[in-house]
DNA sequence: ATCATGCGTGAATACGAATTCACAAGAATA
DNA sequence: TATTCTTGTGAATTCGTATTCACGCATGAT
């Protein structure tokens, strides 16, 4: 049987909204009658419940996080390990705990959303997407329910987001490889239709304008794999090959690595490289890997206080839209090249 | 305003507990007033709060997962990803959420403890602790409170507890490594107070057992670039040269892959090896890094299994202490001596 | 015809804490 | 002394749903 706030008025001699007052801290609550709850309280070691104390009051506790994968499909993406982690380490020690769903398809997308919003289970939501073009942003803004999206709100400048300035990033890549005295700079990138893909390529693209005159631009799928069969089959066999290459990600960087070094090529000597996302990997090989640092603590917190703000009823600080600048992790693999060579 | 089942049950021209035994699905309304409640519920796209429903029936549909690390040390960690990957996979379309949580050290343990159980946030917890010596397994256990611990429970037979069985493993990659042809097979291992590190070895002292008399040992720190400086400094200027090693993890023997580089060595010519986790970067060198699986989702689907039935009052099958066999996946670096040499 | 049975329904209550409201007792003011 | 104004307290109500209980009606058995 549990104790309850009743059950603690009854013993200490006081009513129940007496209990409710100590506990919640108002303070119109007699000093000695305060110390003689607060032990018995004590004593029968009270917790209160969060269910009912939520019903009441309406508030959950809990922020949801919302990401849509095919099964299996988190396992493997640092992105995502980072991103959760962040989520956690951010709310440590605030009073919000965090309700992490998966979806697989749209189906259950809209069933999610009624579980977890239309049902007050949760105070807020984080949305990961790459795209906000899906229904249930509408949704949720004509509910008006608080959330916060993790990624490009496609314009919409309605909606609170926070995304990592991938342009940036690309322009920050492409200028660092050309300060440290490359000059034929080509790109290594994922599928044209990803967003990742689109910006960072975009970013290149403005760097090399007035340096280089031909943009060099290899598409691949992702993966270490993928990105060494074409390193190996299309660019090194192309009739311009560049002296360095931004490469969407770490992991693809790492199957460029394979290809040079079954090649026979020098890094950075022969081919310079730079990749994003600063993961673990970098530091795999000798000299390390240069890349692109997402910044994604700064990410989540500033995704995270959006929300809590709104959650809070506050408007939140700064503008709707928020790109987090990133910042180059240089390592061998961009150093310059008459360093590399003697 | 919020439409309640009270106004459903008023415009539906029937009682609120109708309503609720139309949502319930219980059976015993009949068909028309069924269908007429179900139209006006439709009309007014009703939800029922989960709070409310809770209270009453004792049911929070979360399930909670404690991690102890320090502030960031979730965001590198594969193990964890696939984790929380898995738990999210195991609990698409099941009637619970994942409610994560994690805790910087034992004070905020108890204070999370109290926060998520007591106050009946969640309905079961799942640990991750390396060793359940825990203030807070004891204090669960007294509340009888659902929950599975991932990780060693110490001997404690009492406890529902899921592992990979890294001993095991440990003798897998061990003689894995004599049926290719190894001889002289020593183990780099992590700090030697860890507990995966105790297992992992324990399985290599049993595997050579009668085929190799003297065990080959190093402890190191984790991280490659320890494991890389081990190799190079203690392991290469051994007097006993091992021709092939058992790598903790995967990071650990990129480190020593990339000191062997350094030193001129072939893998496997001059030095097999196999490690542990089969994560994504095994696939980053030449031939692939061999290493164990540790098959975490079935290890998290067990778990899970376990501390649902727990939650809704069946006795889970099988035995309190489950360990999760492993299964090598053989790469380049571990082919036989032969083939490597040819 | 009579009585046990079963079914569908609504009134009332429980869940546990927060909040509103009214009402004491005491202090401060006129 | 009569009248405000505090201040602290408890009775009652609220949050939204699930459950218990009792009642009325119909069915089937006797």
């Amino acid at each position: 049987m549990r104790i309850t706030q009743a059950d603690i008025a009854k013993i200490a001699n006081v009513s129940q909204p007496t209990v409710s007052r100590v506990v919640s801290g108002d303070g119109r609550v007699e000093e000695g009658i305060r110390q003689r709850v607060l032990e018995v309280m004590r004593a029968h070691n009270y917790q209160p419940d969060a269910r009912a104390r939520s019903l009441r009051s309406k508030r959950a506790g809990l922020i949801g996080l919302v990401v849509k994968r095919p099964k299996g499909g988190l396992s493997d993406d640092p992105f995502f390990a980072s991103l959760i982690s962040a989520i956690m380490d951010f709310l440590v020690g605030k009073p919000y705990h965090l309700c992490a769903d998966m979806t697989l398809d749209a189906q259950s997308q809209v069933g999610l959303y009624d579980e977890l919003l239309r049902s007050r289970r949760v105070d807020g939501l984080i949305l990961v997407e790459s795209e906000a073009l899906d229904e249930r942003v509408h949704r949720l803004q004509a509910d008006h329910f608080p959330f916060v999206l993790i990624g490009n709100p496609m314009g919409n400048e309605a909606i609170w987001s926070v995304d990592n300035d991938n342009v940036l990033a690309g322009r920050i890549a492409t200028q660092h490889l050309f300060d440290q005295g490359f000059r034929r700079i080509g790109f290594l990138a994922g599928p044209s239709e990803t967003t990742v893909t689109r910006d960072r390529l975009e970013g290149y693209m403005q760097a090399i304008r007035g340096r280089q005159n031909l943009p060099l631009v290899w598409h691949s799928d992702f993966g270490s794999q993928a990105a060494r069969e074409t390193t190996r089959e299309r660019i090194l066999t192309a009739p311009n090959v560049p002296d360095a290459l931004v490469v969407l990600d770490d992991f693809m960087a790492m199957g460029a690595v394979q290809a040079l070094r079954e090649f026979g090529a020098t890094i950075p000597g022969d081919m310079g490289l730079v990749s994003f996302n600063d993961s673990a990997i970098c530091r795999l090989i000798e000299g390390g890997l240069s890349s692109v640092s997402l910044n994604i603590e700064t990410l989540v917190q500033t995704a995270c206080e959006r929300l809590v703000d709104t959650i809070e009823g506050r408007e939140p600080e700064g503008p709707r839209r928020t790109l987090i600048p990133s910042a180059l992790v240089s390592r061998g693999t961009s150093q310059p090249r008459e360093v590399a060579r003697r």
